[in-house]
DNA sequence: GACCACGGCCAC
DNA sequence: AAACGTGGCCGTGGTC
């Protein structure tokens, strides 16, 4: 049986190297059921398959090539084709023309054959990923796909899936969140998923102290339209939902440290506009910039950055003599105690709902997966009501913020129901 | 067959 | 692609 990297050595509860303290296999040991081989699981690949077969790019490139290999379809699209994008965009390492989304997404205005591609992409994503990858991974004594979780992976505190990775299953597209119906529960059984409504916003307004940022989430209003009426102002002209939309993108491009440049190109306005939307941004809740300003100074005087819980990241380019070395180290650091807070409390949350469980629904209730935000149950469809309120009530009691931490349960025959 | 770098892309 | 943070997996093209 294949074993998790580092699995030979016995797990050993007590202080991780970076100075939190680990729980111990906090996870049920026995993960996801990923049933196959039913009709409509053979239907749906069949689907994928002659979707993809019919792309049709080959008679639009006059010849036989692989539509897999970047470099061939950049000779194809570029060389033989001539189809041009305004600027021409290179890969990182190798300098070749790039066939990335945002290039084919620009040439698909002016010809066919780009789309198609995007398609086919799309399409052989599912397929080679998740619809064909998985049903081979299922463990055939427990009908299970096991992931592995990595505790001391990822800089910021989270855990990280592999083998296979089941924080990555697709959800964005209709077509993709298919997948999920795959992942059932045992019979008699239901799935529920709990995830943290916006925790990185609501972890920013309690690290920062914004009193605007607070009083938004405290009276339960939307945040993304509160940002839109801060950033935007009462007489924009725009949408509601443009507004939503635009004001969405600039909440979450605040957490990784977006800057003017990339976010016009997000939102589709000039750089001068975009720069003008993060002004008012920070003039709307005006303690965020302090907060960012403080992390930062911090940073640059002592090398490191914490969570909330005290969880060290150490950031050694925050002084670096190249200014793009050290603006990552910048982004790294105003990103990591939001990011890492947030792992800190899904963590907390998980040991008190391990804790809590045996006292749940008979004890027959087990923790099956946790996706950054969100964790997943599996319990007998009497309990799932009982089971989905405990869980909600010890995930929004996990730690206490300046502001509520709200919960959003689901229950279903299947991941992609429990998370309707 | 194992491993790697790369381009590309899935999630939060 | 990245002047957007954190991850992991796919196929190609290559080496050993």
């Amino acid at each position: 049986m294949a074993a998790c990297a580092g699995a030979a050595r016995p797990a050993r509860a007590g202080r991780s190297r970076d100075g939190v303290r680990t729980a111990r296999a906090p996870v049920d040991s026995r993960p996801r059921r990923y049933r196959t081989g039913r009709r409509a699981d053979r239907r749906r690949r069949a689907r994928v398959a002659v979707a993809a077969d019919r792309s049709g790019t080959e008679p639009m490139a006059g010849e036989e090539f692989n539509i897999n290999s970047p470099k061939k379809l950049g000779e194809v699209l570029f060389d033989k084709m001539g189809l041009r994008t305004e600027t021409i965009r290179r890969t990182t390492k190798t300098k070749a023309q790039s066939t990335a989304f945002e290039v084919l997404d620009e040439l698909a205005l002016g010809h066919e054959m780009p789309r198609l591609v995007l398609e086919w992409r799309a399409l052989m994503k599912l397929k080679g990923t998740y619809i064909d990858a998985l049903p081979q991974l299922v463990n055939p004594d427990t009908g299970r796909v096991h992931t592995c979780f990595n505790q001391a992976v990822a800089a910021t505190g989270r855990l990280s899936s592999s083998d296979p990775n089941l924080q990555n299953i697709p959800i964005r597209t209709e077509l993709g969140r298919e997948i999920r119906r795959a992942f059932v529960a045992e019979r008699g059984n239901v799935l529920i998923s709990a995830d943290y409504s916006q925790i990185e916003l609501r972890v920013l307004a309690h690290l920062s102290g914004d009193d605007a940022l607070i009083g938004a989430f405290t009276r339960g209003e939307d945040i993304h339209d509160q940002t839109a009426l801060k950033v935007f102002g009462p007489n924009s002209g725009l949408s509601k939902h443009e507004l939503r939309r635009r004001a969405k993108i600039i909440n979450y491009a605040l957490l990784y440290g977006k800057q003017a440049f990339t976010l016009a190109k997000d939102i589709g306005v000039s750089r001068e506009e975009a720069q003008a939307f993060i002004d008012a941004y920070f003039a709307g809740f005006p303690s965020v910039r302090a907060f960012i300003d403080r992390l930062l100074a911090d940073a640059r005087a002592t090398g490191v950055v914490k969570t909330m819980f005290g969880r060290r990241r150490l950031v050694p380019n925050i002084n670096n003599k190249n200014g793009q070395v050290r603006s990552a180290a910048e982004r790294e650091t105003s990103n990591m105690p939001i990011q890492g807070t947030a792992a800190d409390v899904l963590k907390r949350a998980m040991i008190d709902v391990h804790a809590a469980l045996p006292a749940v629904a008979g004890g027959r209730a087990r923790m099956i997966l946790t996706v950054h935000d969100e964790l997943l149950f599996e319990a007998p469809r009497e309990a799932a009501d009982e089971t989905a309120a405990a869980v909600r009530e010890l995930m929004q009691s996990a730690v206490t913020l300046s502001v509520p931490l709200t919960v959003d349960v689901g229950i279903g025959e299947n991941w992609k129901e429990a998370k309707g």
